[in-house]
This record gives C-alpha cells, sequence and structure tokens, in this order.
DNA sequence: GCCGTTTTCGGCCCGACTGTTTTCAGTCG
C-alpha cells in the first residue's frame, strides 16, 4: 500500500534536501531551486499526490523534470533513492536541530556531529543537556553568547512558540484598525497603513505590523508608547521601529518611514515574500535593483559580478506603491493578489483583474433573524425590522432572509410545513407593513425583503424540509452540516443532489471549513463547477470570520472556470451585518471581479437570476 | 535544478542583524 505524502510532508522532505545539498557545498542555485520547490508545494493548492495522479506535476511552478522524476519515485516507491544518497552520512538529528530559531543547516551539522547526537528524537533535548553543560561554546564557530542564544531558542522552541497558531483575520483587523484610528489623531502620522499578510487579506495573520510615513519618527514612536492598550514596550532603540505587547499578550511592530520613500517601504513590508523575489528578479532583467528603501538603476547589467561591484547611478526613491510598480513599467498590483501566482505576469501585459470591491456589494442574501422557526441550529438574536434598517444604512438594495430549517428530529413534517407557512405569513406582513411606511417617507425605495431558508443537505443529499415547504419560500441555501467524514465522492454527490432542487440557488460556506478549527471536507471541484455552471447555482463565500469559505484559492479556480459566486455575512445579529468586508477581501485574494459576484447586481437582475 | 518578464543558455533577490571575526559566515524575513 503506498502512503498518502501530503504536500507538508513532501516540501519538508525536499527542505532536507535542501539542507543536505547545504552543509555539502552543492551549487547555490541548485540549493535554491530545492528550496523554490519546497514553498511552491507547501503553497499549492491542490495536493501533488493527485496532481501525481493525473500526470500533472509539471503543473507545479519550481518543480521541473528532475524534481518531478523523484516525486514520481516517492509516489510509487515510498522513497528516492537519490534523495537517500544525498543524505548518507549526515546524521538525522540535524534535521530536528534546525527547527530551532537561530539554527540553521550549518550549525545544525557541527552541533550533531561535535556533540554525537545522531537519532532526531530527542537531538533537541540532548543538546540542551549539553549546553547547559557548557559544551556548545567550546566548539569551533560558537562562543559564549551563540551558547545562551541557543539555549533561549530552544526554549521557546519547546514552549511551541516557533510555530504558534496564526490569529484568524478578523480579530488582526480590528486591532489593527483601532489602533491606526489612533496613529492618525497624532498630526505628524502622515499616512498609516497595516503591513504583511494583514494588508494582503489572508484568512489567517501572523504577526500584527503597522507602517507610519511621517516626518518626526521619534515623535511618532513616542506617541505610540502612550497607546491606551499597550502592555509592554519591547523595543524603543531604534528611531524607526517601535515594539510593543499589548494586553492582551499580542505583538504589534510599527516601522516609520520619511514620506518621501513611503511607497518603497511599503511595498517591501507587505510582501508576499514570493511576489518581492519576483518581483526583484523581473526588475533585475532590466537593470533596476529594488529594496525597502528604492530602486537603484545599475549602470551595468553584468550578474557574474556581485551587487555591490555593478555600477550604480541613481537610488529613486517613492512617495506612493503605484509610482514604485509603474517605474518597473508595471500596472499597480493590489495587496490582495501579491502572490507570484502571475500577478507580475498580468500587470506587465496591462491585464489585471478589476477586482470586487465592498461598495460594489448592493444586497446580503444569507441572514437570520431571530423568527422563532425552531431551527436545527442557531437563531438570530436581531429583529428582522431592526436588520432591515441595518441593510438601508448599509445602502443595500435587497436582503434574503434564510433562517436555518425547523429541526427535522423535534418536528414532525406537517408542523416543519406550518412553521414555514408561518414565517411566510409573518414576513409578508411585514413587507407590506415596512413598504408603505417607506413610500409614506418618500426619500427612497424600500429594501426589497426576501423570504428564503438555509436548508441542511442530510448525509444522503436529502434536504430537510418536505418538498411541499419550498411553496413558502422564495429561495433556499442548502448547506452541509454534519457528517463531515464523508469521503470526497460521496460528498460531491451528496452535496449535488442537495443542489437539485429549483429553489436551492446557492451552497452555503461550500468547504465547511473553521478557521483553526477543522479542515474542510473534500469535494471533486470539477464536478461541482460543471453542475453549478449548467444548473444555475451559486456558491457562497461565506463572509463569517471564522469561514471565510470559500477560501481564496478555490475562488479563483471557480472564477477561471465561470462560475458565479455570492458574497454573504450569515449574520445572526445586526452588529454582524458588516462583516461583509471579509468575504469581499477573500474575492478579491481570488482575483474576482464585480461581474462574477452576484450580489454586485441590482435587483432586477438579481431577481432574474435567482428565480428564472 | 529551474526557467523563459528582450534568454532554450545563462542567468538566478535584498538587506539587516549577530557573533566571532580582522573581512566574513550564518541566519532570518
Amino acid at each position: 500500500m503506498n502512503k498518502y505524502f501530503t504536500n507538508q510532508e513532501i516540501a519538508e522532505l525536499l527542505r532536507r534536501v535542501e539542507s543536505a545539498y547545504e552543509v555539502k557545498g552543492e551549487n547555490r542555485f541548485k540549493i535554491r531551486a530545492y528550496d523554490t520547490a519546497a514553498a511552491s508545494v507547501e503553497h499549492s493548492t491542490s495536493e501533488l499526490k493527485d496532481l501525481w495522479d493525473e500526470g500533472k506535476l509539471d503543473q507545479v511552478p519550481g518543480v521541473g523534470k528532475s524534481i518531478a522524476q523523484h516525486l514520481d519515485e516517492l509516489f510509487r516507491t515510498n522513497k528516492v533513492k537519490h534523495f537517500e544518497k544525498v543524505m548518507q552520512g549526515l546524521p538525522p538529528a540535524m534535521f530536528a536541530l534546525e527547527k530551532i530559531p537561530g539554527v540553521g543547516p550549518k550549525r545544525a551539522l557541527v552541533l550533531a556531529k561535535e556533540l554525537k547526537i545522531t537519532e532526531e528524537k530527542e537531538a533537541v533535548e540532548k543538546l540542551k543537556e549539553k549546553a547547559l553543560a557548557g559544551e556548545v561554546k567550546k566548539l569551533e564557530g560558537f562562543g559564549e553568547k551563540l551558547e545562551q542564544d541557543l539555549l533561549r531558542g530552544i526554549d521557546s522552541y519547546e514552549k511551541g512558540e516557533v510555530e504558534t497558531k496564526r490569529m484568524p483575520l478578523y480579530f488582526a483587523n480590528e486591532l489593527a484598525e483601532e489602533l491606526i484610528n489612533y496613529l492618525k489623531k497624532n498630526p505628524e502620522v502622515v499616512e498609516a497603513y497595516p503591513l504583511g499578510s494583514l494588508r494582503r487579506k489572508l484568512a489567517t495573520v501572523g504577526d500584527i505590523d503597522i507602517a507610519v510615513s511621517t516626518n518626526k519618527p521619534e515623535e511618532v514612536l513616542n506617541y505610540f508608547f502612550k497607546y491606551p492598550k499597550i502592555q509592554k514596550v519591547l523595543d524603543r532603540g531604534e528611531k524607526d521601529l517601535g515594539r510593543v505587547t499589548l494586553q492582551n499578550g499580542q505583538q504589534v511592530d510599527i516601522r516609520t518611514s520619511l514620506p518621501e520613500s513611503f511607497g518603497a517601504m511599503l511595498q517591501h513590508f507587505t510582501g508576499s515574500k514570493q511576489h518581492n523575489i519576483a518581483l526583484r528578479e523581473f526588475a533585475l532583467s532590466k537593470g533596476k535593483s529594488l529594496s525597502e528603501y528604492g530602486i537603484k538603476k545599475l549602470k551595468t547589467v553584468d550578474n557574474r559580478q556581485k551587487p555591490e561591484s555593478r555600477t550604480q547611478i541613481t537610488e529613486q526613491k517613492f512617495k506612493n506603491e503605484i509610482d514604485f510598480y509603474q517605474a518597473l513599467g508595471l500596472d499597480y498590483i493590489p495587496p490582495e493578489i501579491r502572490e507570484d501566482t502571475g500577478e507580475i505576469e498580468a500587470s506587465l501585459k496591462h491585464n489585471l483583474p478589476n477586482l470586487v470591491e465592498l461598495k460594489d456589494i448592493k444586497g446580503d442574501l444569507h441572514l437570520h433573524s431571530d423568527f422563532p422557526i425552531e431551527p436545527s441550529h442557531d437563531e438570530g438574536v436581531s429583529s428582522l425590522k431592526a436588520m432591515v434598517e441595518m441593510g438601508e444604512r448599509l445602502n443595500y438594495q435587497y436582503l434574503g432572509f434564510t433562517e436555518h430549517n425547523p429541526s427535522t428530529s423535534k418536528h414532525k413534517e406537517d408542523k416543519v410545513i406550518n412553521l414555514l407557512k408561518r414565517k411566510k405569513d409573518y414576513f409578508d406582513k411585514f413587507i407590506y407593513s415596512y413598504e408603505n411606511a417607506v413610500k409614506e417617507r418618500r426619500n427612497k425605495l424600500p429594501i426589497k425583503i426576501f423570504n428564503g431558508l438555509e436548508i441542511d443537505i442530510k448525509p444522503s443529499g436529502e434536504l430537510s424540509i418536505p418538498d411541499k415547504a419550498f411553496e413558502f419560500l422564495d429561495y433556499a441555501i442548502a448547506s452541509v452540516h454534519s457528517s463531515f467524514d464523508l469521503n470526497k465522492e460521496k460528498m460531491t454527490q451528496r452535496v449535488i443532489r442537495g443542489l437539485s432542487h429549483p429553489k436551492v440557488k446557492i451552497l452555503g460556506h461550500p468547504t465547511g471549513r473553521k478557521i483553526n478549527e477543522r479542515e474542510g471536507y473534500e469535494l471533486d471541484w470539477e464536478k461541482i463547477f460543471d453542475f453549478c455552471l449548467r444548473n444555475n447555482k451559486f456558491l457562497e463565500i461565506s463572509a463569517w470570520p471564522n469561514r471565510l469559505d470559500l477560501p481564496d484559492f478555490l475562488v479563483r479556480e471557480a472564477v477561471t472556470n465561470g462560475v458565479k459566486l455570492v458574497i454573504n455575512s450569515d449574520s445572526h445579529a445586526v452588529d454582524q451585518m458588516d462583516l461583509m468586508k471579509y468575504g469581499v477581501a477573500v474575492a478579491k485574494r481570488g482575483w474576482a471581479e464585480k461581474k462574477d459576484i452576484l450580489n454586485t447586481c441590482s435587483l432586477d437582475e438579481v431577481e432574474r437570476l435567482l428565480f428564472f
């Protein structure tokens, strides 16, 4: 039986080969090739094993003929002879020691060899003993300080700080927005933006970094250190960096830059790393060298020389990112798609997508009011009236209320039908009086209110309300809320059967993932996309902070395949309705344009698409 | 070992920090 190698395991294997090459003094570009391949495998949106099954390994960027051949051998025989040969003579312990902060392949090998630590298991523990016994500082190239650093590194490794959980985007964003609002109250702050994965709006965020443009960095830093929510100032030595922990323990860095060079700094620290590498390689081919300080123009592009010996004639500074990209002959690339997945090429050809924006959203089609429907899952807590008023404040043209179906374990069929009939009556009455009230106000059109339902798809694919009950609904969302462990094939059948009812228009939170809680179930996306296309069904992007589901990479695939999406908040309370922006962020990361999103359409179009 | 963004041969990102150094190596983001 062949082992199923996950992408994570394959990436780890490639990194080990990389380390082995590194300590054996292999050609540095070969080493880099393995690093690129490992990163690419790590970020790949498809499992490599599946791609291999389909004979599509060569589609993975950074995996060429040679590595593809090795992986083919891995999938067939569970091992790679060439890799084993490369790693011959190296103590396995070095691969464990590399995980300690401050220890790379070279130090790991010296430590393992000189201290006679061979086995991977307990390698870190043994190193700790030796370091405590003062044996590390005696080694050549090590000293007192490195030994202490090493012990600190081991400490944080043992505490699990090395691979800390990333926080959900929502959490990081709220924190950063509050801080940025505080910073902007200082007149010396010209601009302030989040950096890194927060600015690129990944579903999860590692660190919170903020960039500030100012002519008086020290004054701004002093102001920053007075932020009331700071627990402890960690670093105030350098004049362009401030580092603190907040009361909740979260570390926050701010970086300042003079306005004249803010653009390059913002670009550099926004990343992604892969995007920046690709961008710098592209720039180099045009005789330009990029850094966080600006763009250096190289007089002679003699790449056999080290960068410092190439003649530099100018270093250009940039106030903003638009000019920075333009200096390279590129259109401005929005942060959300800076992942080196084709954006540089598209930008060069002036072919970037015109990404959907929050202001394009004209309605929300997945809301839970407090109508007492005796549901299978959470009931909403806000009234229909309150949510409609919020919809008006958001300038929406339509709202769809899709409470969960009545519990089927508590109620007989008749009762379910009866509850849905009562919901329709209640909605009809509300709509009648609401529309009349708005007409009296005469200042604008009433919001169109749809009476929908979110229906569980049972493991068999059956829907959790009787067929007769559909006559009381305008449309329905179907979602999976149970039995997440069906295999890919059965789950795909289940979902397609669930979507087959003519009134079911939307697949709710399509993968069922919950960030930091559980992976989603697997679906055969080719089949799902095909079904949606042929039957006018929409895939939801749930803006709910710990769902963000569809995930960005599947949004991109859906968009590429022409499948239409709908961004919904899944609000259970009034104040959740403005979470829509997180769903829009996911859509942007998936290269979605306005035309790809159902709820950017006018009311007329939405009615045509939902009720045809 | 990968790749095609004026390249199928000849290129391959940039800078900061730290420690053990006397001109640099290793690590990190």
